[in-house]
DNA sequence: ATCCTTTCCATACACTGTATGGTTAGGTAC
DNA sequence: GTACCTAACCATACAGTGTATGGAAAGGAT
């Protein structure tokens, strides 16, 4: 009889305990603070107070619950232009890095976010303008401009399946390398060991976020070499012969 | 009382019908025909016409014959390589054409694969002796070669993670983009429409060989730059600074 | 011949997502 | 007011999941 007791119907005005925002945000706290695994339907409703049942009037499945969370990620994605002020590849680098660090928010759902590709390319081609403003400025073609985005966005996707699914704090790719190098059998692959064993000389740490850096340093010098037709050792690379290279695949057929 | 009637106890010597490899060899099957939600303990052992728990004496659980899976796809990863017979940028090429279609033989498998990371760091540190040896004789230092390798592989990750999870045979990107920005609540993304609406004024196929092969001219672009001290809009590159950039991340808040 | 180990099977349990259908309140039409 | 429809909740139930437990039969070692 009390007002805010548990009763079987419909509640009153302005008691209603659910609703899709609600859902997904008591979800996202689960996934963060527990894992995907945690997250299940049952779980989800008694941490609302409610029936697992009526989860299903706000959200039609829990493939939903899941493409909302990724929804959720991505609308905190505002990634920051500083527009003309800085040379076109800080603002590109810029927004490589603000777009890694929202993805990196919640590590429990970056699994999920990437591979949910529907979200994934409709709120991308909503968020990517900071990019394809950089590349203008840059002075490539429209094409050069769709190429250099796709690459440096595919790129970020598979750093960040890396670097999420590394439970350390503080990861050093040297030793961890170092170690891997040396159980392999002898003279498998002497190329590997003798880098890696040179590089562990030097003692330098080698953490995500220089290994990050070091990447968009490559992008933006492997954009700026496409826009001068730079000559590297392959030969002259310009606009036609980048595209030129067309549907080749590896020579080598698939063995299996 | 037929020889090869169920019974219940073990079977007589050269009739065992399972084994570690039996096993992982149809669960690839089922996921290769089917997908990976249908590959279930119950599934599994039926199609060997064993019981479910059976399975559990060569497998320690579920978990393991994902991993085994991933082992597998890996095993057929074999990284052709030309040697010293064409220019490094070439050799590079032809290492990520054909860990990329390695990957892609079994795209049901893609995503496990791509995020079980034991396997993977595991099994790539095995396989990528071809990109060492390629970049070595590109003349870069140690560092710049775990960099580059690194940076190239993690975008093999991300670009396949695109490429699996779109079902159709024959994608082109152009039309997906314009339909996208179609969408597009006027004014949001201006550069982003004209660039797109340009590009589709051109016609021009863009499928994933063709962006794949726009990526690698980018990355091999980018690291020939790296070894010239070439210069870009940005300022001087060198192995110095290309390092020295050390921890650094997004000026950005946190937004949560 | 005895005992341990290996390979299989049968049963059972806790847990999952969700289909079905009931109960109550809000909103609209007469 | 009084039907009637819809919305927001709850209770029950079902098929399917991974796997713990324990038993039966054969192999191998002593």
């Amino acid at each position: 009889m009390v007002s805010t007791g548990k009763r079987s119907g419909r509640p009153r005005a302005g008691e209603e305990r659910l609703s899709r925002t609600a859902i997904l945000t008591a979800a996202l706290r689960i996934v963060d603070d527990e894992g995907i695994d945690a997250l299940t339907m049952r779980r989800l409703a008694a941490t609302l107070g409610v029936n697992p049942m009526s989860l299903y009037h706000h959200l039609p499945n829990k493939a939903a619950v899941l493409a909302g969370l990724a929804e959720l990620v991505f609308a905190e994605l505002e990634i920051p232009d500083p527009g003309a002020a800085v040379p076109w590849a800080d603002q590109l680098k810029d927004a490589a890095r603000a777009y890694r660090n929202a993805l990196r928010a919640h590590p429990n759902l970056a699994l999920q976010v990437l591979s949910d590709t529907s979200t994934v390319s409709a709120v991308v081609v909503a968020t990517v303008e900071p990019f394809y403003r950089a590349l203008d400025r840059a002075g490539l073609t429209p094409r050069q401009i769709v190429e250099a985005v796709n690459t440096l966005i595919d790129f970020i996707h598979g750093f960040l399946l890396g670097e999420v699914s590394v439970r350390a704090e503080t990861f050093d790719l040297a030793p961890d390398l170092l170690a891997r190098t040396a159980d392999l059998p002898a003279g498998k692959a002497p190329t590997l060991v003798r880098v890696v064993g040179e590089l562990g000389a030097e003692g330098l740490a080698y953490d995500f976020d220089s290994g990050f850096e070091a990447a968009l340093a490559i992008f933006t010098a492997g954009i700026a070499a496409g826009t001068t037709n730079a000559v590297n050792t392959t030969g002259t690379v310009n606009p036609a012969t980048s595209v030129a290279s067309g549907s080749q695949t590896a020579p080598t057929a698939n063995p299996t």
